[in-house]
Order: structure tokens, then sequence, then C-alpha cells
DNA sequence: TTAGGGTTAG
């Protein structure tokens, strides 16, 4: 062994020591400095560790002169060095030119060649270079150390691989625990979380002590089964059992779990729990509460993380934090948004720009969203699914088919998601042979089974044009006993048509697989008041009171400046109520004017004309657009938010008020959005 | 000197 020749002992490894006291890249440097100053030139051993703890601390410039300054020919020990210094800064590439450059020289790779290189085939997704390597490290006998095939396995399944990396693992003599969480890790990523729970049960009876990662995998496979009581439980023991708690990913994975799970109590407790807290486990709980929790404790949460940990938000904190905002469709704080992100050079993260095209668009801008997507330079099939949705959604049917179109033309494949867009933009417009022809289309051409979502559109659009013995067709082809999203469609489309036979078939089957969602009363009841068939309507209410339902609370918001003013149907208690109501007033007056009929028979009690007119009235929607239109600057767009859908006679309004205003009106409602301008409405009138 | 893990846009 060569001797290191430095004035400061301790600041060099040394022969027979384990760890080197390289604790900083400015002692590395420091040490190296002296190890050029040194009249003998040092060994390739040394200078092989160098390189490593230079990539270690992210300096691949100075790895790379270590290693060119190295004593030539640079033996494999270097160049593993080289290859694993430029694999853990993601230079991927690079790496493998470094391989290819090892090949030349005619130094032979070994066991700690390829599993850099196949990790750098996982992260590049490069799997027919992963194959070439698998084959290179077979041809050198390799391909069994465990080390070699752990990658191996890994690289298959993070290039979705499945099989490839089962029949690696089932060819393993010898299977250690990194062997076996490399493949239960792998189903999980997959999205094949059954198949990871059984890998998780083959390898504790094959007697596999189970450690931390492997308790990770398995608890993430439990949040996509959304299995919290049999599976997920016994982990949660197990981890408290194992002191594997205390680690702050297998904390992580078990918020997630309780989240996903919809229990976001346990979710908060866990992670109050946590005595270490990172950027992903803050993310994770700004993600699940953006998404099911109140949006504005996301953004709480959010201004907490960085007050209290003094943690940078990263992408994924913004990504994650965006569709809260785009549930508030508040786009006055999109735009807030908008802004910090720009600020802090999240502009080109094509996963946070995406999020934010998506806040524009339900926020009802969708020029801004249109620019953010074409600004985005490497469009992938989620962000042309988010703007095809986005499309629509606001009845620019056919600007979301062209997308489309073009996202094949560029070779760019539709998934399960984009044929939802497509579907619902065809239901939107009513473009009946269109959309049967997409969902074939989806069958033949892409090989996508149609999900529960593909067969409500289908079953929506065939109801709404009146095709109800297709649509009846279509849900009797089901591979399984349709479940309520399908009866619920059905009797929406009853209920345009009239179909009071079929609706109250559809009924019966809702009623018995959901008896206690009040949706489908009040639907029942609208069917039969629409048929004037009040006998029934009273008995339909009755059985509601009965069972203790009660229909959900319409409520409208309009965002003037940076407040959201929200009202409820007849409601009077706005500060300014009085105004809101005698501008109502001032409208109803024009727009009657106009030739505005108040539709009466949207109101679906047995009451007088005149009760019926005056309940038309105070609709929330229309209460918004009042206060929207006095408070707003001229020419400014109103733009109001509603959590049901919007009926008929409010969007007949709306038409009228938007000529007599010269206003443009954005209406997001429960399903779609309603840009209505100069009378005209984006939308079809297609209900 | 080398392998497997938690969050993340539609």
């Amino acid at each position: 062994m060569e001797t290191v020749l430095c004035s400061d002992p301790t600041a060099l490894p040394q022969p027979g020591t384990t760890k080197p006291s390289w604790e900083s890249l400015s002692s590395v440097k420091q040490s190296h400095a002296q190890i050029l100053k040194s009249p003998r030139r040092p060994s390739r051993d040394l200078v092989a560790k160098l390189v490593a703890v230079y990539g270690k601390f992210g300096d691949v410039s100075s790895a790379v002169r270590a290693f060119a300054a190295s004593p030539w020919p640079p033996d494999a020990f270097l160049f593993n060095s080289l290859i694993q210094a430029h694999v853990c800064n993601s230079l991927f590439l690079r790496s493998f030119i470094i391989y290819r450059e090892m090949l030349d020289n005619g130094v032979a790779p070994n066991r700690y060649t390829f599993p850099p290189l196949f990790k750098a085939c996982s992260c590049a997704t490069q799997l027919t270079c992963g194959k070439q390597l698998h084959a290179h490290s077979t041809k050198r006998g390799l391909t069994g150390d465990p080390f070699v095939a752990a990658a191996l396995v890994d690289m298959y399944m993070k290039n979705g691989e499945v099989n490839g990396a089962r029949r690696m693992f089932d060819g393993m003599k010898t299977r250690d625990v990194v062997l076996w969480s490399a493949l239960l890790a792998g189903y999980s990523q997959n999205g094949l979380p059954q198949e990871a729970l059984q890998v998780y049960e083959q390898m504790r009876r094959a007697g596999v002590a189970v450690d931390n990662v492997a308790v990770v995998s398995a608890i993430a496979a439990c949040s996509q089964l959304q299995e919290l009581h049999l599976a997920g439980g016994g982990l949660h023991s197990l981890a408290l059992k194992s002191g594997f708690v205390a680690e702050v990913v297998v904390g992580t994975a078990l918020v997630d779990m309780y989240a996903s799970c919809g229990e976001l109590p346990a979710a908060k407790q866990m992670f109050g729990e946590m005595h270490h807290k990172d950027l992903v486990a803050w993310n994770c709980l700004i993600n699940w509460w953006a998404e099911k929790g109140p949006p504005l404790e996301a953004f709480k949460l959010f201004v907490e993380m960085q007050r209290s940990r003094r943690l940078k938000p990263n992408g994924s904190s913004l990504a994650g934090l965006l569709p809260a905002i785009a549930r508030c469709g508040s786009l006055q704080l999109g735009k807030s948004c908008h802004g910090f992100m720009l600020r802090r050079n999240f502009g080109s993260d094509e996963f946070v720009v995406t999020a934010l095209m998506d806040v524009y668009a339900k926020s009802g801008d969708l020029v801004v969203a249109r620019k953010l997507f074409d600004g985005i330079c490497s469009r992938n099939v989620i962000s042309w699914s988010a703007m095809i949705a986005g499309c629509g959604a606001h009845g620019r049917v056919e600007e979301a088919l062209s997308l489309f179109d073009e996202m094949l033309r560029r070779g760019i494949r539709p998934n399960h998601i984009t044929y939802i867009g497509v579907l619902s933009a065809c239901v939107h417009g009513g473009f009946v042979d269109e959309g049967r022809r997409y969902f074939l289309q989806m069958i033949e051409h892409h090989s996508i089974t149609p999900s529960l979502q593909h067969y409500t559109c289908m079953v929506d659009l065939l109801g709404r044009a009146g095709l109800f013995e297709e649509a009846r067709e279509l849900i009797r082809g089901m591979p399984a006993e349709p479940p309520p999203e399908i009866w619920g469609a059905l009797m929406g489309a009853c209920r345009i048509h009239g179909n009071v036979k079929l609706g109250k078939y559809a009924a019966e089957k809702l009623f018995e697989l959901k008896p206690a969602d009040p949706g489908f009363y009040v639907l029942l009841s609208n069917i039969y008041a629409a048929a004037h068939m009040w006998s029934e309507v009273r008995r339909v209410r009755g059985l509601m009171r009965e069972l203790g339902l009660r229909k959900p609370v319409g409520w409208s918001s309009v965002e003037i400046g940076c407040r959201i003013h929200s009202f409820l149907s007849g409601d009077k208690s706005h500060p300014d109520s009085d105004e809101v109501y005698e501008r109502l007033g001032e409208l109803i007056s024009k727009a009657k004017e106009t030739g505005y009929v108040p539709r009466k028979e949207v109101v679906l009690h047995d009451v007088e004309d005149d009760v019926k007119e005056s309940v038309l009235s105070s609709h929330s929607e229309k209460l918004a657009m009042a206060y929207g239109w006095s408070r707003l600057m001229s020419g400014k767009p109103i733009r109001i938010m509603k959590n049901l859908r919007t009926c008929e006679d409010c969007h007949s309004f709306a038409k009228f008020v938007s000529t007599v205003t010269h206003r443009e009106i954005i209406l997001r409602d429960a399903v779609r959005f309603h840009h209505i301008k100069d009378g005209i409405c984006t939308c079809s009138d297609y209900w």
C-alpha cells in the first residue's frame, strides 16, 4: 500500500481507517491540493476515492480534473468512480460515454461498474441501453451478483418492464432483502399494488427479515389500494414495534396512506408525531390537503412549511398546492401563484406549468391557459390531456378535438385520461358520432380498456341525444354490475327528455346502490315535476324527509378584487344585500325589456306562478351576477362560480345580462364553464 | 467503490 504524504494526518484516509474525514467539499479540496503538492504521485485508489467524494459533493468538474490527472492508464476503480460521480449528479448520458471510453481503453468492467449504469438507465428511461448493458454484464458473468441483479430488477421496473424484472428475479438463486424490495417497490411503482403485497407476503413466508425499505414499499401499495385496516394497520403496528416509524420516509409513507384512504385527521396526527419532517413529508401533506382538505388550509400549510422549517418549496410543493387554488377557482390567487412561480424560477418546470395551466382553465381564463400550454417546451401526454380537458369544459369542443388530432399527429400516445377529456368534450358539444368513433378508437387502436368514467361519458352522450336504447345496450355490455355513476348519467338524460319510465327504473337502481344520496331523489323529483306529476313529486320529497335527506344547498360566488363574495339562494346575509337586490331588480327589468321570459317550469314546486318567479329571481348565481355588475369596473368580465349545476333559467338570464350590460360572463358550475358574450354562450344550449 | 424506499401536473 502506498503511503500518503500529508502534513495533516487526519485530513486524508489512512491505511486501515474506514472513514475518511472529508466531511465538506472544502476539506476535500484542501487535501487534494496537498496531494498535488506532494513529490510522490498519488495512487490510483486514492484518486478514485477523490473522484467519488467530489461526485458526492456535487463537484463533477473537480472529479473530472482529478481523474484526468490520475496515473495513466486509469483502472476499473477509477472509471467506476467517475461513472458513479456522473450518475449521482444526474449526468446520465455522460456516464454512458465514460463506460464506452472504459471499454475502448481495454479496461474490463467489474461488479461495481454496472449498478450505477443501470441506475442511469432507470432515471433516464433508457430501456434499450439498459438491455445492452444487461447483455454486457451477462457476458462477463456478473449478472448473478446480488448488487448487479437488484439494480437490474430496478432498471426494468423503472422502465415499466414488469415482466422483464420478474424474469430477472425468478432467475436468481439467492435472494436478499434488497432484491425482494426491488421487486416489491417495482410492482408498487407500476401501479400493481396487489402484486406488491403478494410479494411482501411471499418475502415474509420465505423468512426474509423485512427492513424499513420493504415496509415503505408495502405501505405505498396499501395507499394505492386504499387498504387501511388489514395490511395497512398491520404495517403501521410493525413500523411502531420495529422503530422504523421514526424514519422520515416511513412516517411520510404512513401519512400518505391515511390521507389517500380519506383519513385526513389520522394523516395529520401521524405528521404531527414525526420528529423530523423534510420537504417530501411537507409536500405529501400539502398535496393531500390541496386535493381533499379545505383549500385554504393547504395554502396555510404551504406558508407554515416555509416559516417553521425554513424549507424552500420545490416544483412538487407548487404542483401539489396548485390544485387547491384550482378548486377555489380564484383567478386572483392563481395569478399570485403564477408570480411566485416566476420569481422562484419554476417557469420552465413542466409539472408546475401544467398545474398552473389547469388553475387558469378552472378559473375561467382559457386564453392564459393556452399560452402556458404553447410555451411548454416538451409537452407530454399530461399537458396535452389537461389542455384538451380544459377546452372541452369551456365548450370549445372543436378546439379540444383538433388538439387531440394534433397530439396524435405528433406521435404522443393518448392514455385513458386523455380519452376522458375527449369524450367529455363530445358530451359538452353533443357530438354523438365523434364520441362513438373515439370510444371505439380508444379500445381498438390504443388497447385501452374503457373505465367507469369512459362508460359514464358515453351513457351521458347517448342519453342526452335521446338514444336511450343504445345507452342501455352499452350498459348491458359493461363487464361488471353498473355502478351508481352510470345510472345517474342515464337519469340526468331522462330528466332532459322527460323519460319518466326509464328515469324511475334508473332511480330504483340508484336507491338500492346509494340509498342515502339526496341528489338522486332530487333528480327523480325533477323528472316528475317536469311531467307535472305533482303527487309523485310530493311522494319523493316525503320519502326524503322520512330518510332525513336534504337537498344540497346551492351557492354561488363572485370574485371582486382580492375578495370572494358568496351567496346562497335567496340570501340576504351579505352586508350589501340591499344593493344586490336593487341591482338585480334593475337587471331583471332590462332583461325583460329585451325579451327575457322567466322559465318558470324550472321551479319544481307545485306553487303559483308568481311564487315561482320570485324563487327564480333569487337564485344564487343571479345574486352574484348582480353584485359583480354593480362592483366590477365597466367592461370587466363577471366571473361566477356555482357549486351545483346552473339551471336553464339562470343560463338564459345570463345571456340577456351579457347583452344589456356589455359584459362577458364566465360561469363555472359543477360540470362546465359557460362563456357568455353578447347574448351568445360558447357552450351549446344542449342541456 | 456498487443495489431497493416516501410527495409530485391532466
